[in-house]
DNA sequence: GAGCCTAACTGAAGCGCTTCAGTGATCGCC
DNA sequence: GGCGATCACTGAAGCGCTTCAGTTAGGCTC
């Protein structure tokens, strides 16, 4: 019935069959240094020829006490997660950072909008834990806690004791709300992502706004809103859809029902490169033209603005990973989290944003 | 200096405390038929109060021989993987095929465009292997059957003691040639990927081909060609563009040199949604009518595709995803691999394709 | 109340490796 | 030629857990 796997050799195998004690075969895998090159090399010809592949990673680990990982937590399921290019270049840049020959990356996905179950993460081998854009509350940071072990987040939360890499959301709002009122836009739209993780796809008044709990979503927000009212535009008067997500088809759907309201908004602020997209698709669908009747701009700078002439604000995806990765590392040599480390940003100024109509 | 993590109880620690045997405490967390409730209450609250939190995985690993993880290979890095729709599509339903509380998804990314490193793999702690589009000869693959894990492999390469999954990649093609042809384009070619992992870039000729790697993309060309012989169209003459990855901005590169051929293409078969999106773009920046001028079809059906209005060759990602994972479950098991799994494919006809001009 | 069963728990043997304090032997040096 | 240093290697103590063959006590049956 069961497969009869041939029982596989150990070190001890080797040992013996070598005539030399353990821990000289383990010298010959870990440190050459210890021992002479022939003996090395008598060693090594005999575990290749008994199909012996190196110390065993398990065993490896329990005695040198670190798991040899990295693991990563998302927020959603992972073909959301991938479907975000933002994330997927910020990865990226974190693997290649942590990247070495006894490393290796534990994807702990999300399951609905809350993170990774805690069974998972209690369960996890890793040293270190990078968590991504995850709310506030999820079962998964709080195992972590319970773990002990070394935390870095990733835009989202703010939590004690974890070391935390964060983009300037609410600086990167400003500057594209400031774009557009200087561009003269008075009617203003924000299209965003979710603000909780409870799935809602709508309108979202202030006391949505206020409840919420994704402190990326927050932050933007604040952002557009102080931007447009140091030019005088009524913020509670803004517009905001919240989408479930950050995908072109949902951003379509929020953008077609602002573009619905009346007076019809001239500019809409758009979370996310991918929510533009979708408002760039939603417009051209209802004939308005682009930027002659509507600017819009989105955020994040993937590949995909530039392919679509999106103005939009740049944030340094591939330094967020790196710095992610670097503070993954030093907390795994037991560094005490640092102040967080901010990400700057800055306006991209392309074809998808004009002056307002007089 | 270093950090005085305190030492974390284990659980001897907790046994100790409760006065019972390390078995029980064991127990209490991996069978709680085997002691009565009221014990088991006990201990586990103890051990909250001690600060510890379950089993040691890597330590449980070692004593229960199953590393918890099912690794994925892929064949570049992060984030050339990840702006692939159609991998993550498809690693989405793989990863919650394979979900289960003790269970995490190992990646390990290529490096170039060979694969991972095969010392990364000598070190992965996983049960199970699966690996997605590597080159034939990829370090990686020889790792992995040195270690003696079982290994899927999806779309390639052909390996014996694998288990298999795989695409109609030769019946999709062949459905995207007939398509054309019946149309009644004469003058048609080809937008593809890599042949072999050395980055070739532009035109490829025949001893290319017969000299390629990447079965998928030996596979494609065999069912356009052969698509298009059946409606007489010397194959010889029919142009191919290799791209070194499948990403837009390589099809429009592409494409820009197809269109630039005399008599220019009529039709252009392409390997991936993602570079027909870039056929697509260059075709709009050349003043070419598409379907009008020019007609392209594409190969995987993501949501771009049909967003974009794509002419294309769908396969089920979900369910390769789906079936990659019940494989890899089945020989966690010990499954000898069965035979080899085949995706089904078919056309979805959209707007990007048409009549050719008389 | 003897005999048998079951439930509840224990002891000890691993799992396969790393590491560190030695132990001899060899070497260089004056 | 004697002395300390260096080199090459070993023994044994873990790392933290699971598992399996027992053991014990209590309950049930006739």
């Amino acid at each position: 019935m069961s497969p009869d796997r041939v029982r596989r050799p150990t070190l001890d195998t080797i040992a013996r069959e070598v005539g030399v004690s353990r821990a000289t075969v383990s010298n010959a895998y870990n440190r050459p240094d210890q021992l002479s090159a022939g003996l090395r090399e008598r060693i090594i010809k005999t575990a290749k020829e008994l199909g012996y592949a190196g110390p065993d990673p398990v065993a490896r680990s329990l005695a040198t006490k670190r798991a040899g990982s990295v693991a990563i937590m998302l927020c959603d399921g992972l073909s959301s997660a991938f479907s975000d290019p933002a994330l997927c270049i910020m990865l990226d840049s974190l693997a290649s950072t942590v990247d070495s020959p006894d490393r290796a990356l534990l994807l702990l996905p999300g399951v609905g909008d809350a993170g990774p179950r805690a069974e998972n993460v209690m369960r996890a081998q890793t040293d270190v834990v990078v968590s991504y854009s995850l709310p506030d509350d999820a079962p998964a940071l709080a195992a972590v806690g319970e773990r002990n072990l070394p935390l870095v987040v990733v835009d989202q939360p703010v939590l004690a004791g974890s070391a935390r890499v964060q983009v300037d959301d609410f600086g990167g709002a400003l500057l594209a709300a400031r774009h557009v009122a200087s561009l003269g836009h008075r009617r203003v739209a924000m299209l965003g992502f979710s603000l909780s993780a409870d799935g809602h796809r709508g309108p979202a008044g202030p006391s949505r706004i206020s409840a919420g709990h994704f402190r990326v979503s927050l932050d933007r927000i604040s952002g557009y809103l102080k931007g447009l009212a140091e030019q005088g535009i009524v913020t509670d008067e803004v517009p905001l859809w919240e989408a479930p997500g950050s995908v072109r088809e949902l951003g379509r759907e929020g953008a077609r029902w602002l573009f619905g309201l009346r007076p019809r908004p001239t500019a809409v602020l758009c979370m996310s490169d991918e929510l533009a997209l979708g408002a760039l698709r939603a417009a051209e669908e209802l004939g308005l033209a682009v930027p002659g009747e509507v600017s819009i701009v989105g955020f994040d700078d993937t590949p995909a603005a530039s392919w679509a002439n999106l103005t939009t604000v740049r944030q340094d995806l591939v330094e967020k990973g790196r710095q992610a990765g670097e503070l993954a590392l030093r907390m795994l040599e037991g560094a005490r989290p640092v102040r967080p480390v901010t990400i700057g940003v800055d306006l991209q100024v392309r074809g998808s944003t004009g002056p307002a109509r007089r």
